[in-house]
DNA sequence: TTGTATGCGTTATCAT
DNA sequence: ATGATAACGCATACAA
């Protein structure tokens, strides 16, 4: 391994020389830093992140935290687009990504011991369970954190816009015409809260009655729960004429249940989901559904995040709200006049 | 933060004293290291990650590199599966891992010096060109390596077995009633070649002629170069009966095509992909497809390159197979008898 | 403009 | 059984 003691003997200058010539100081000639760099990069130097890490006490280097406990696994297409854009902008701006999780090897710990470990210079928190104390307890430390789809006091956010997300879908629904319109949603995250809170009030703006049993939960990402209530539904005297999903791959679950059930989609029954992922436009019929923008709420949390550690005595949290688009589709039927 | 000196301290023995107790070591009075152990655990303290880095040569880090040149991107289903198989059973052995990627912010650094960098115990090249010199530099040097679907000398790897996986597709699709398949394949990589010598030695096995013109080029990951061939092979005089796509995503290609020609699936044409990802058994018809098995690939993968990590004296470089299975499908028509 | 000295937190070697 | 010491590679305060 090549290290400043190298490059030092090698030019006939002290290693501090070495250090700040490489480091771009003021104070080295423009002759002897030349010098310096030429045989650096002659010989192959590389500096070592963890002598420097140590030295400094700051890593270039950030965490990225995926609680699969959540169902919201690296694989499913909405976190991956996430993780992939976080990881591009990270490394554009000279930071290494780690994936942070419980539990190493034998060593038992939490988050943030984690975090700690790796002397992280931030987190960003792209799914999890935010009531769990070691959660909380991340994003309650010093390390710097930026939270996906859920915002803690005094910290740096990026939000996805559910409240106009979920208006936009009702109001779309109820522009083909459709008044009994059934919302399953999933756990009752902040996330859900405020989708709950804008479909019921976009219902009450558009004057639409929506029976307690049209309402129903759910768990995200999982087919088989969004399968039963849907059946619930089907079940009802007064059947909904289009169902609400709480995410693209939740309807899967619906679609199956209504295959079985011999009904069409969009003939016998409107559906939409939630997410857009690109799936949800490769099924036919094409899913109505509201896509969020997972690219640029990566971006966003990278950029966030990293300003917070470079400029921390300027910084001040933020809760960064990025739009989504409403996906028409081909789930939808217009039942006007009918 | 605390550090082994606070620990020191607290329990008035020397800095050493403590480093043994807390590694284990035989030479400590088991009164002493659990003095030691008790006020470690009371103090909160971690070990620093940067430090054992520097004073062992050994980060318990590893590099996962995906180059997205090769359209690989995490945001597939198939490889975010096998990033997440890696990053379990890594983490699970205790080792945290690092995407490895070319130019971070504006240091240029090329694989093998990213790796470097970062002191990188061992790296698993999960997608990317295996003909560029910068990935045949990482190969051929001291860092250990595991490359996935494609094999170096004197390296390890993990191999999903294309020749198998292809001849059950063929023979499948030939059971079935067809004479007239049609192969679009990717770019011609090593898996390429294998599938490509499996379809026709299956292919002459089974007394196939397969005119040359069924055979065609395109790029993997890429629906629009597949949809293009489908065109193409649309076009001749005499149609195949059924089409093979590089994979499954390739695939939605093809199916677009197909729908615009105003085609069914598979009423009036076959399909069958590759791959087996999750989408292609959600979509309608489900599609007729051979899974690989990313998820013990990735397992493997980790296993075999902490393994060399770990025992560098008895390791010997393995080729490791992994079989997928067919998924049969509604994607591929019966014809027999007409 | 350059060099000297020191320490970041840890572990390994060698004394005691 | 325990401790003193040095070293890993780097950056910085300070001296020259």
């Amino acid at each position: 391994m090549v290290t400043i003691t190298d490059i030092s003997k090698a030019c006939g200058v002290s290693r501090a020389t070495v250090s700040k010539a490489l480091n771009g100081a003021a104070d080295i000639s423009q002759e002897t830093a030349k010098r310096i760099r030429d045989t650096a990069a002659a010989l192959g130097y590389l500096p070592n992140a963890a002598a420097r890490a140590l030295k400094l006490g700051r890593s270039y280097n950030i965490g990225v935290l995926f609680s699969d406990a959540t169902g919201g696994g690296i694989s499913h297409e909405y976190f991956s687009r996430i993780l992939e854009s976080v990881k591009a902008e990270a490394e554009g701006l000279g930071y290494d990504i780690t994936f942070i999780s419980k539990d190493l090897g034998r060593m038992s710990m939490d988050y943030y011991e984690h975090a700690k470990y790796r002397s992280c210079d931030g987190v960003v928190i792209a799914s999890a369970d935010f009531q769990d104390p070691a959660i909380i307890r991340l994003a309650s430390s010093e390390i710097p954190t930026v939270t996906l789809d859920y915002s803690f006091d005094s910290r740096s956010s990026i939000l996805s816009d559910n409240v106009r997300g979920m208006e936009a879908l009702v109001r779309f629904v109820h522009s083909r015409g459709h008044r009994r319109i059934a919302f399953i949603h999933g756990e009752l995250t902040s996330v859900t809260q405020k989708r709950l809170a804008s479909f019921k009030k976009t219902c009450a703006a558009l004057g639409l009655e929506i029976p307690p049993e049209y309402i129903r939960p759910a768990v995200y990402h999982d087919p088989r729960s969004s399968g039963l209530q849907t059946r619930a539904l089907l079940a009802l005297p007064q059947r909904p004429t289009c169902i609400l999903y709480p995410d693209d791959l939740s309807y899967l679950g619906g679609m199956s249940e209504l295959e079985r059930q011999g009904l069409s989609i969009p003939g016998d029954m409107s559906v939409a989901g939630y997410d857009g992922i690109p799936l949800s436009q490769v099924l036919r019929p094409r899913l109505s559904t509201y896509r969020q923008g997972g690219k640029q709420m990566g971006r966003q949390a990278a950029q966030l995040l990293i300003e917070q550690i470079e400029q921390p005595e300027t910084w001040i949290p933020q809760q960064l709200t990025v739009e989504g688009e409403l996906l028409e589709g081909d789930t939808v039927r217009d039942i006007r006049g009918e």
